[in-house]
RNA sequence: GGGAGAGUUCCCGAGUGGCCAAAGGGGGCAGACUGUAAAUCUGUUGUUUUCAACUUCGGUGGUUCGAAUCCACCCUCUCCCA
């Protein structure tokens, strides 16, 4: 099987310019060299990432030569495609970091070594452009008409779209441009929501140089309710363990809903398709294991074996029969200061280890019965732990069923 | 440049002088039920030294015993005209 139906079998290919050409370049043994953009609007990527890393993976798996292109310039600007406000502009500095970022944490899966991947930055080639001269060489094959047309400015166009903005899709196709000359790239990947621009780059090689190139969407990464996934409280779910520690990111596939276990083994692992077909057949309790499959997974390819062993074995000694939490609890380490009269107050502790964000709120999770020190309930808001029993090879504090933390000293 | 309107707590959105820490919904958190799921039900959702006090309704001043609510100026956004 090419590496094309397998990416279909996977449901990780939406649309493509020329489904046939688009197949019989990627299932051939001819390196193509494909390019991916990515925004460096942040200094981690999160899973709203993770299918395009995916693809990038899977394509040099196959001999393909991945570019990641970083859009240094272009973030200078922002998307609007399917945003509803512009987005804030962000500095040189910022967006150097933010690339360096991404970079290492793409790494994993993807190896920019000994020219089998690239990284790019449009800035390189888009800062010092001449106005005029791009206006006259580019800007002509541009119709307003039809790019007003296009579905992704239809929202901006009610709300304000401003011409900064409009030049986003310009900009991108441009890239193509760039990219294909220098690189011989004539195969453009992207998120769906990038169709339209993505159509432009492909009309831009064929207008400007005569030069055929091919586009191709990935889905995004729905709930089975039509959400984007990787969305909490917190907000995003970041790849960046500073920022989603592995055991909250292991936590985090762990509980998909039932109706998303299977897409996501498909679309976020390696595991072979007929095997995750197998899996498909399971239902209630017995998918409840899958998940756990699909978590250790999941992690194992973003933070490493090792911590998605610890990840999980926390995960099972907290919800299992034992409760010794492992050593992958988060912990904090308490001074004399902590303790008045030997005593330290819950509320405080909950506090302090960041369980609760304040007191009051602490308060109410006592008197609503959501907190267990050792697994014992936590009746009263006076309650306190003593010196002696923290000094005990620590305490567990437990707030709800799945956020706990330890206290040693 | 001219005219009209809007900015309320995490989000949406009520509130037009005291009964307002501010309705309702969403979201979050906790409890029950479960499979660490979903659905459902219950409680809760500014802070603190919690039978009370303090800070909050775009900003700054003002009127008043008392302001999210009235006045002045400013900032931001949207809409209509050019």
């Amino acid at each position: 099987m090419g590496v094309f139906d397998e990416l279909q079998a996977r449901g990780l290919i939406a649309q493509c310019t020329d489904e046939d050409k688009v197949r019989e370049l990627l299932n051939g043994d001819k390196p193509t060299a494909f390019y991916i953009g990515f925004d460096p609007t942040a200094d981690s990527l999160h899973v709203g990432h993770f299918v395009a890393i995916m693809l990038l993976a899977h394509l040099q798996r196959a001999g393909h030569i991945p570019i990641a292109l970083f859009g240094g310039g272009t973030g200078m600007i922002g998307d609007p495609s399917g945003k509803t406000d512009m987005r804030k502009m962000l500095t040189r500095e910022d967006i150097d970091h933010n690339i360096d970022c991404f970079r290492r944490q793409m790494s994993r899966l993807v190896d920019f070594e000994n020219g089998n991947a690239h990284i790019v930055n449009n800035a390189d080639w888009l800062c010092n452009l001449n106005y005029i001269e791009f206006l006259r060489d580019v800007g002509v094959h541009f119709s307003v008409n039809r790019m007003l047309a296009a579905e992704c400015y239809k929202q901006r166009l009610e709300k304000g779209l401003s011409f900064f903005e409009l030049n986003y899709m310009i900009m991108q196709s441009y890239d193509f441009l760039v990219l294909r000359r220098k690189y011989g790239c004539i195969l453009q990947l992207g998120g769906d929501d990038q169709w339209s621009n993505i159509i432009g780059g492909v009309e831009l090689n064929r207008r400007m140089d005569g030069k055929e190139s091919y586009g191709m969407t990935v889905k995004l990464l729905l709930t089975s309710d039509g959400r984007k996934m990787g969305k909490t409280e917190g907000g995003a779910v970041w790849l960046d363990p500073n920022k989603t520690g592995p055991y909250d990111f292991y936590q985090y596939w762990r509980n998909v809903d039932d109706a998303d276990v299977i897409n996501c083994l498909k679309m976020l692992t390696f595991m072979p398709v007929p095997q995750i077909e197998e899996y498909a057949q399971k239902t209630g309790g017995e998918l409840n294991a899958v998940k756990e499959i699909l978590a250790y997974e999941v992690t194992k390819l973003i933070h490493g074996a090792e911590e998605a062993d610890r990840a999980q074995a926390a995960a099972r000694a907290l919800f299992g029969v034992d409760c010794n939490a492992g050593d992958a609890a988060p912990s904090t380490t308490l001074t004399d200061a902590d303790f008045i009269g030997g005593k330290a107050n819950i509320l405080d502790l909950l506090v302090k280890t960041e369980l609760a964000p304040s007191k009051a709120e602490a308060r109410r999770l006592v008197q609503q019965g959501g907190v267990r020190a050792d697994g014992e309930l936590v009746a009263a808001i006076d309650f306190a732990l003593t010196r002696e029993q923290v000094a005990d090879g620590g305490v567990l504090i437990k707030k709800g069923k799945k956020a706990f933390h330890r206290v040693n000293i």
